[in-house]
DNA sequence: TATTCGCATGGGCAATTACTCATATTGTAG
DNA sequence: CTACAATATGAGTAATTGCCCATGCGAATA
């Protein structure tokens, strides 16, 4: 019942966001057409609008973003850079970013040769899988990249893999085992259990990678997700640490940090930049060091940034 | 000048565009951002979308559309079948019909694999190309299906082998000759030439092919457009004639009128539905007999229409 | 240099859209 | 059957947007 009720109202939705959106017609015009109110027709359209069921993309090379992109393709040698238009003023949506990760996933995810990609976490990666269309790829398999169990037990929350596996039918391949391990002893263990051993295996083989940057700043993520306490990212601080991938961290330099947090990660050893494509999501003026880190060492060779940021990266 | 000027203003207009409808900032935010006065960021963003700059695509199945189209599918066996939402009162825009072969084509034309891909005429067409962006793809050929002159000289307006040329960057092949030959003799020395034997023979080869559908009522495009007389029209109806692809004239049960127009049509045979998938583009109340004529005798095994068509398809 | 033309700009106003809140309806549990 | 909760609806209102027009700036032309 439910359900159904659902499903017509989002049927309705399409079609007023359709008829507003595409066909061009008021709100009033709508109602008519459809039989509602005028206040349910907006109710409708607005619901199309928050609902994604209708999808806006912008299809104008902006010359400042493509010089922006082509700048840091040459200065940092990247296979592959993007730069979206920045919003002054709301700089902490990762709504651009987001909904460039979105396009690559869905241009990769929609070729026909089976490959292997990968994925790390993180509330851009997270956002941008939201803003995918399901789609249908039985060829590809998508193996998580870090571990997917928090600290408390539960499962860890901005891990994207299972939203992927919600999102698109292709084999999925989570990894079963927490962010951190306790020790570098216990890592070693999870890592001989067959079941992830064999995970493992597959995120080597991953010929593209997507991975969030997360910075070590006061409101580190790896912090407030509660993965590491507020001493261990002090001590991390103090050992130069600047920024963080999928749990690895690195300092200004992009070298990782030796010992501490870093012989605990639990994630597999990171994607080779020689033999497949690691692209890099992050924007914000608090993770500009840290994106620097990582393209300045080639940890990764592809990145998806905005326009402040690059702008920053390159000053 | 202008060529900076008008780059400079389509680059506002994409932001201005951009920061509204996706990053959903009011016209004044967007002023201010841009630093220019409250009307100059609502005519951005109005030319944002006049010239396409922004797209808006339904991105949910609606159910009903979604049922049509099955039962389009199994009851005319046919291989690809889309139905758009119609917009009821605006019976005559090819809106929805046009971007959904855009679509099509695009997904076409991104493939890596190289295509030979046939095109015929009309307003459909026509608008579909509009509506696609442009898209770097010299892998593929592209081929015109009727000839490109008017019966006055001039180049046929609604040929669309040159706007998909001026498109898309891949090599594209019209046919330089009349739609319509003055008689059969005429038309057997046009398809000697050596030039049109190639262009012919390419386009037998074409593994996909967009077609328009006209029809014969009093307001036929064929006649509307010059091609033949009033007459002839007439004619032709008389001889049962209800609409035509191609300038192929068929009647009630898709089978090609025998001599008349037929003799003199300039075009290729008509591409095989054994080896390739030929679609048809159409939709309108005028249209649907000859739509349904078409997809019964198995002209098309390909169908992009919009709901209320569907439906008149199905009754 | 003066004139005219084209076009961009911003004010003002009408139309349209978004939001708030009170009320009605539907479904659900006791 | 009643009460409750959740949700949907409609009225009213504030905010936003679209359009027309008067003004001004700059370029082309005589």
């Amino acid at each position: 019942m439910r359900q159904d009720g659902t499903r017509n109202k989002h049927d309705d939705a399409a079609r007023a966001g359709w008829l507003y959106y595409v066909a061009g017609n008021t709100q009033d015009e709508i109602a008519a057409k459809l039989g509602v109110s005028r206040q349910t027709a907006q109710r409708l359209v607005s619901l199309a609008m928050s609902e994604k069921l209708i999808k806006v993309r912008l299809d104008h090379p902006i010359a400042s973003c493509l010089a922006l992109a082509s700048e840091l393709r040459s200065r940092f040698a990247l296979d592959l850079v993007e730069v979206v238009p920045s919003d002054p003023g709301n700089p902490d949506t990762t709504l651009g970013v987001a909904d460039a990760v979105a396009a690559e996933l869905e241009r990769l995810l929609s070729a026909p040769e089976p490959r292997i990609i990968g994925v790390g976490t993180g509330r851009t990666l997270k956002a941008a899988v939201e803003a995918m269309s399901p789609i249908d790829c039985p060829q590809h398999k998508i193996v998580s990249l870090t571990g997917n169990i928090a600290p408390d037990g539960s499962a860890a929350f901005y891990n994207v893999i299972f939203s992927i596996a919600d999102k698109v039918s292709a084999p999925s391949f989570p990894m079963p085992m927490p962010v951190l391990a306790s020790s570098a002893s216990e890592r070693e263990l999870l890592h001989q259990q067959v079941g992830i051993e064999r995970t493992l295996a597959l995120a080597a083989q991953a010929s593209v990678s997507f991975v969030g940057i997360g910075d070590l700043g006061p409101k580190a993520p790896l912090y407030m997700d509660g993965f590491i306490t507020q001493d261990e990212l002090k001590l991390a601080q103090k050992a130069g640490a600047v920024g963080e991938m999928l749990g690895w961290t690195f300092n200004a330099d992009g070298v990782l940090i030796q010992g501490m947090i870093n012989d605990r990660v639990a994630s597999p050893p990171f994607p080779s930049r020689e033999t497949s494509l690691v692209v890099a999501a992050a924007k914000g003026a608090n993770k500009v060091d840290a994106i620097r880190a990582a393209v300045r060492r080639r940890l990764v060779n592809g990145l998806i940034t905005d326009e402040e940021t690059a702008q920053a990266l390159l000053a």
